[in-house]
DNA sequence: GTGGGAATCGAACGGTCGTGCTTTTATGGG
DNA sequence: CCCATAAAAGCACGACCGTTCGATTCCCAC
């Protein structure tokens, strides 16, 4: 019982570092089996076929995920304070380089990856993942509405989404273009969409 | 001379189509051979390499981007007036469903593919590409600032980054999470954004 | 209409892919 | 310590990959 489970976990992280830089579509049985010193067939074993191993991963990125970027946010007082810590931890995921991600976040490339698919088991998983996150970013900013620090007829999942293309702008500049200005250019331009759905400033609609 | 030429560049445009919804890895010259109704080995002889082709298609899609993005914009009077129909146009090329490009941008799947690939010619081609493209966007930037449109002592440079998080957020909502209301809110964050940039605005910094 | 170069084809190459089998080896509860 | 069971290995498969090369077909200037 232990081994198996045991293997799995090497395997999964692994396979979810491999995933970082090469896509979910880029990892490969056979160098995976490789990397873990492994036979091809013992690997697939674990996973019933290479699918199933993509949505795996999947999973174990959001474990993790939840782990290093949402929970650490929830202690800090709810408001602003939170939203801000949130969106700190979420630009350190994308730079999760020493750890289990050396090439930046595994949603973003999945997402390009599998946007055109049709429906099937990992699209279907992985935008599931998506609205999940979407809601907790919601939930967040509804709370500093709630603390009167954001405007109280702000449109949340629109936020949610200016949040969501800044971060895909600085994974673009930080890891395409290696910008190193990526991490301060976010961060200005996440305080300026605060600033801009404060009280008492004029409704944009 | 002709012939050669334009099965060149027929096959360019289904090679392109093939990699707006696969990425420029997801193509193989099997397929678009099959596709376009020819050998392998005859279609391969026009382009010396996978690597090669790769190229010609972003080389390829970059016309076409020039010429239905970047050239009806300039014919708008400078300014803000520009900017818009740059970011109009600009959203419509990454719906150009029926034409060239089935799965959207494929200068964004290109980006997240090579993005954590070492140096080499498609990569170096990919980010030079992007290089002018934030280049002229900061010029139709300043075009505004010139007319007194947007503020004097703008970041011109976090202003197209702030852009580019916008459209890179649409093609997540679009694509990836089929959101009708992304186009929508691509132009509600654009207008924000704009708002948040003329003059008499307070500094961010 | 013929010759010559360009365009295309057919077949083959070594490699890797995901995935079934069967067999061997390791593990851990009684 | 034994033995059922879990884990891993070994091997093979058909398919497709990018690429090469020699043969064939086409087009067009003379």
């Amino acid at each position: 019982m232990s081994k198996g489970v045991q293997t799995r976990e090497t395997a999964l992280r692994e396979a979810l570092a491999q995933s970082s830089h090469l896509g979910l579509k880029g990892i490969t049985i056979g160098t995976l089996a490789s990397s873990l010193e492994m036979s091809k067939s013992g690997l697939f074993a674990h996973f019933k076929s290479k699918e199933q191993l993509q949505v795996d991963v999947l999973e174990y990125a959001a474990q993790l995920f939840a782990m290093s970027v949402v929970q650490p946010a929830l202690k800090e007082p709810r408001g602003l304070e939170r939203l801000r810590a949130l969106c700190e931890n979420w630009l350190g995921w994308d730079g999760y380089a020493d750890y289990a991600m050396p090439g930046g976040c595994v949603f973003i490339s999945a997402a390009m990856e599998f946007d055109d698919e049709p429906d099937g088991p990992v699209r279907d998983f992985l935008v599931a993942q998506q609205h999940q996150w979407f809601d907790s970013m919601e939930i967040v900013i509804r709370g500093a509405i709630r603390e009167g620090q954001l405007r109280e007829d702000l449109d949340t999942l629109q936020f949610a989404h200016d949040l969501n293309g800044i971060m895909l702008g600085h994974h673009f500049a930080a890891r395409l273009l290696r910008d190193e200005a990526a991490p301060t250019r976010a961060r200005v331009a996440t305080e300026r969409l605060i600033d801009s759905a404060r009280p008492g400033t004029p409704v944009t609609d």
